[in-house]
DNA sequence: TTTGAATGTAAAATAAACTTGACATGATGT
DNA sequence: ACATCATGTCAAGTTTATTTTACATTCAAA
């Protein structure tokens, strides 16, 4: 139940401009593969922090990362 | 210990703009009075949802709320 | 001087995020 | 055929966010 509210663009991110690899990107912002996974699936919204670090990892502002609503922004 | 490295300005933001009391916007966003009491004393950095809903009750994008590490946002 | 708002603080409980470890699958290459 | 790599999944455990309840303080208003 409680739907998440958040949507996230990392597994495009992860392919289109980075080549990434789940397990690289968990390292590089310090959580493990599983959290990952949960997160593209969009089993739940990561806290703010690890939402900081994966924009970082990704070179782009958090709000290009992840979106509320349905609302991929644009 | 473990350093919470997301910053907000919550607090300012309350009073300079919007004039509201920390039950209100806790109301507004739909969290206890004591969620906002902890996040503006700084004591955890909030799920990524109750950073984007509290952004909207401001009116802000999320990232001229919230901050990772110790740089406000200009 | 009492009453009521707004805030600070703090402990115990629940929920959600995140970890650990393990096993399964499809694809790719040798 | 075997090995490896990237991914998916699942259950149990730990940590962190959030709630609930409760009490203390300051300040402004009646």
């Amino acid at each position: 139940m409680s739907k998440n509210l958040v949507g996230n663009h990392i597994r495009k991110l992860r392919f289109n401009h980075h080549e990434m690899t789940q397990q690289q990107l968990a390292d590089k912002v310090g959580v493990t593969r599983q959290t990952i996974v949960a997160l593209e699936k969009g089993n739940y919204s990561p806290s703010l922090e690890l939402a900081f670090r994966i924009a970082l990892a990704f070179g782009l502002p958090l709000e290009e990362v992840f979106f509320y609503g349905d609302h991929p922004k644009e």
